[in-house]
DNA sequence: ACTATATCCTACTGCTTTACTAGGAATAAG
DNA sequence: CTTATTCCTAGTAAAGCAGTAGGATATAGT
């Protein structure tokens, strides 16, 4: 039970990007060295990412990436959700309320996926890439 | 990002032995079949409940398992670290504070997984297998 | 035009994990 | 002695993880 190692190493790029102020680009080469991370998995990080409309790319040579919004209106859940793919779904939490579909009548096991929802949910909602960069959380 | 069905089949499995009042034992084969599992897979998800002193078993023929202490007594969080592992453990969050290995400083992304670990832990220690059989989580 | 530097894209690979299945030994009740 | 059950090991097909490899395309600078 942990993110993977593409959501870290996609966080923590993400972060990077958010340090710098104008939107220059900044290419994967750099931020692959700084960060310690292999360049080319890192690529398929950053086309997903693009993909997602969270970076914007600048081809050629002096190109690179830059954030496509704002640092403070990037959420940790948006980055997370593209990297890792649903945050805890289950179908059993599904919007219809169809339930479990291994029995008839409530799952009583449902409520734990629930609540784990709910709270990630919340807590990556609230952590944004500005905050993340300047070290406000605690 | 989501529970194996490990921790899925042996949660409910659980909850359907902290249903029965007194200490008789219940078969796998009724647990498989009323909760629409593999037998066979349930049995080895039960020798680890069982190396890990939540549940003891009767052998031969009427035996099965019940629940080793009181089901208010053991919570979620124990369940699922003995069949998932460890709740959201990174290296980064060791109680040494040797912070990440990749890089000098502190890791800016840490704080997110500890905000989870800390909101997982809460919430699964919350809960326990009576309140769930009874349903009174909401 | 040419070169160096980037992104873009697909495919492959070794490893681990997941979700089982198979088959048998040991134990106990009737 | 039969039946029911736990106990234990091994195997297995499929998927996911964490990359690596190689090339096509685009752009800045010379």
């Amino acid at each position: 039970m942990k993110f993977s190692t593409r959501s870290e190493y996609g966080l923590r790029a993400m972060v990077v990007l958010a340090g710098i102020q104008d939107k220059s680009p900044l290419s994967l080469r750099q931020i692959a060295e700084q960060e310690r991370i292999s360049e080319q998995y890192l690529e398929q990080i950053f086309m997903d990412l693009r993909k997602a409309e969270l970076v914007q790319s600048v081809r050629g040579a002096y190109g690179g990436y830059y954030l496509a919004r704002d640092p403070a209106d990037i959420t940790v859940k948006e980055i997370l959700e593209v990297l890792e793919g649903p945050i805890f779904h289950y179908e059993c939490l599904s919007a219809d309320g169809q339930g479990c579909s291994f029995k008839e009548g409530p799952c009583l096991v449902q409520v734990v996926w629930r609540k784990m929802q709910e709270s990630m949910t919340d807590i990556l909602q609230g952590m944004n890439l500005q905050g993340l960069q300047e070290g406000i959380y605690e």
